[in-house]
DNA sequence: CCTACCGATCGGTAGG
DNA sequence: CCTACCGATCGGTAGG
């Protein structure tokens, strides 16, 4: 750390370097690095230390910004599902009236993907998967999120019932579409540079969400000639 | 085999109490608790401490039957695999040629959520949920008992496939079939005995396999005889 | 399979 | 947020 000489008047303890100086900042890039080894190695299975490492803190320092580390997987938790339920949230909204439960239901389970498969996807597969090392109090925060996430579901399903496309209870139906999805965490992988492949693992999230669709409402995808204008 | 006052030529160590006496025996006792913890809290969570004091062991004795807590791991997902391919041949084998592929896919499913969620159902869900706790070269011997267990899939599913009746190519259906199903395992409680449950976590295996073959193939359950009251 | 034990790691804290 | 540290736990082993 190199700093001129204080001035005089400098007043409260010296600043870092300007990267650093925010303590908001900090505890993001906690969370943030929390996410990635949580999902990478499982909750139990990485440190506080090695979390630590990864912002360039000292062993005991993320317990300044969190008491335990129960509360650093918590607070993953959260941040994703906040980030699931806004990301889900301005999708619906750019629905009109007039849209079918059909294209309801695949804007809904291509937010889904994302929200598993994209970019920056580290905190729901943390969610899904370690939410055993949860204490019961911490559920329930977690418990009242999700179920605000799915609310949106149920009246889509329940249209698709209606009308004869869902074969299945719209409560189990809902289970078994979010397992189905929830499951392509464990072996998607995203698709390489090297233009087309045929293994299943390796599609797009487009054809991954035609290939829901078609298997949960039997319609093959009437798949909307280009992307809706903005 | 119970066996009076040792006779004055009884050789060997001395032996244990009656049901202590097969070393086969007390293998198995470590896999069946192991396998037990391993699904309530998960691998890294249980100590080998915890499978010893459940067998009634020292705490270091696994190690004399197992070199590593990971090698009681294994065996645990190798137990789980040959259960469920020896239950899955069994089904298949009760079929004839005339069997059509609804019904083939409705054993299959029904079998696959006995292996999940019925009785000595500790394997299974320890083999889909601690796999990343497994080395290379053991997820390798799980690989190949896994593949030869999907494989009588594809041709039921292909068949469907070709009749129209799964309108998703064959190899993301057999993924996310399996994905709804695996997920079960994760909100599905065995109906209690009070009579009839409408919570949709609480229903019999056998309505649960009407849902599923409902959602994939969009057949409503062509069920022998007993329909709910209206 | 038990007894006795070890080295390493880990979550967490006191005090500044 | 760092320094320095502690108590507890854990996987694993030597030797019988």
């Amino acid at each position: 750390m190199r700093e001129a000489a204080p001035s005089p008047r400098a007043r409260g303890r010296p600043r870092k370097t300007e990267d650093e100086r925010d303590d908001g900042n900090r505890r993001q890039a906690l969370i943030a690095a929390a996410a990635r080894l949580f999902h990478q190695k499982g909750y139990d299975a990485t440190s506080t230390r090695e979390i630590a490492a990864q912002v360039g803190m000292q062993p005991g320092s993320p317990f300044y910004h969190f008491g335990q580390k129960q509360d650093l997987l918590l607070a993953v938790m959260v941040e994703g599902m906040q980030q699931a339920i806004a990301r889900q949230n301005a999708a619906c909204a750019r629905w009109g009236e007039q849209v079918s439960p059909h294209e309801r239901l695949r804007v809904l389970v291509r937010n889904q993907l994302d929200v598993l498969l994209g970019p920056d996807s580290d905190f729901i597969p943390v969610m899904l998967y370690e939410w055993r090392s949860l204490s019961a109090e911490q559920r329930q925060t977690i418990t009242q999120l999700k179920d605000g996430y799915e609310t949106a579901w149920t009246p889509v399903l329940q249209a698709l019932h209606d009308s004869g496309h869902l074969q299945c209870p719209v409560p189990l139906a809902r289970l078994m579409i979010f397992g189905a999805l929830n499951w392509t965490v464990q072996w998607y992988r995203a698709p390489g540079p090297q233009a087309r492949h045929t293994r299943p693992h390796r599609v797009s999230l487009d054809a991954l969400t035609d290939a829901a669709l078609g298997l949960f409402t039997g319609v093959a995808p009437p798949r909307p000639a280009s992307s809706p204008p903005a």
